[in-house]
DNA sequence: TTGCTTTCTTACCATAGGGTAAGTTTTTCC
DNA sequence: GGAAAAACTTACCCTATGGTAAGAAAGCAA
């Protein structure tokens, strides 16, 4: 909680007012490994920042496959923002990879905050900014990159997160079977 | 030009001096076909909003091979976010795919705006909240469907734009060659 | 219109990655 | 610690898409 406030301070300034609603916002929680925070087809009013561990978020699609949109490790923020932002049910579930502390926000309630406290609004640009770019690059990357270059990649960008995933999360992120992943793990190691 | 000060109006209260402002910083222009508006390597300070035509960004991969990030239709914004966001050279290029109408931006002028008039920061959230939602919608597609469904969607989803659009301007969007394109074309023409 | 250039199609074969199923290893949990 | 379950690997063959190159069509310029 401490390193969130923290973060925010260093991108914008936060009156004491506003700090402490943003407290009373924040509910801090453990997550045991396998929970599923968010469930595909139920509404969505929770956001969640991740202080530890390893969540992903994942849809599954008409043969029951599942597809890894987003690992969410240490400092970054995970939901259902297609459902929160039209308004649906959600098409995402998230789920927690390894036991994990998060904080958990009310969707409406924080995005209250806006309202109340504008000063706020500068960092929540900053996240969303933050989230473009990174998904941008997600997008080019799969266009240009073989199944091995972009797992090398996965390797360089989440360097711990192998020990928390299963083969299949990494290879359902990378739009490949565990199949082919173990394969490019073979080729790898010789 | 009104169009998008009255889309501005719809999402916020917009006050006749942030008006006034806004309208400062707007370059009206009309950009002919083929022209480029961003180009890869160099400095970028410029976003644009298109009022009429079709605009794409696209990378250059090792290969020589291009890559197209976004389509960018009436009322939509681009740019190189990525290079603007980290403050570096382009790695996008934004390319005329028509005779269009846009409206130029210095973006640090129009991230001012954001400081000067506080006011403004819901629309811009606005933006980014639904180009985030965009960008996931289109990794997710891309991680489920096939190259043909693929098509179909883009077909759906831009209606209109097939015309401006080279055929490997598709397929580079799309992730595939042009010659796969083609064929998916044939299939579906019977 | 005529020719030149660019784009699109098609035929051929090549290859990355997929699917299945069996066997092996690792993890879980009692 | 040991049985059961889950995850991973491997061998086999299959399919979607890629690459090349040649030819056809469309767009453009003079």
């Amino acid at each position: 909680m401490e390193e969130l406030i923290h973060k925010i301070k260093s991108i914008i300034a936060l009156s004491a007012e506003a700090e402490k609603y943003f407290r009373s916002l924040a509910k801090p929680m453990n997550v045991a490994k396998g929970s599923i925070l968010i469930r595909e087809g139920q509404a969505v009013n929770k956001v969640y920042f991740v202080t530890d561990g390893c969540l992903r978020s994942y849809c599954t699609d008409k043969n029951g496959k599942e597809h890894t949109l987003l690992f969410a490790i240490k400092n970054w923020w995970i939901s259902d923002y297609i459902a929160i932002h039209n308004n649906e049910f959600a098409t995402l579930s998230v789920e927690c990879l390894t036991a994990s502390s998060v904080i958990e926000f009310n969707a409406k309630e924080l995005n209250g905050i806006l309202t109340r406290f504008p000063e706020y609004e500068p960092f929540q640009r900053h996240i969303l900014e933050r989230h473009v770019v990174s998904l941008q690059k997600r997008i080019l990357n799969q266009l240009q990159l073989s199944a091995t270059e972009r797992y090398d990649l996965f390797i360089e960008q989440y360097p711990h997160t192998e020990q928390y995933t299963r083969n299949y999360h990494i290879a359902s992120y990378l739009g490949i079977t565990q199949e082919s992943l173990s394969r490019i793990r073979v080729e790898k190691a010789k």
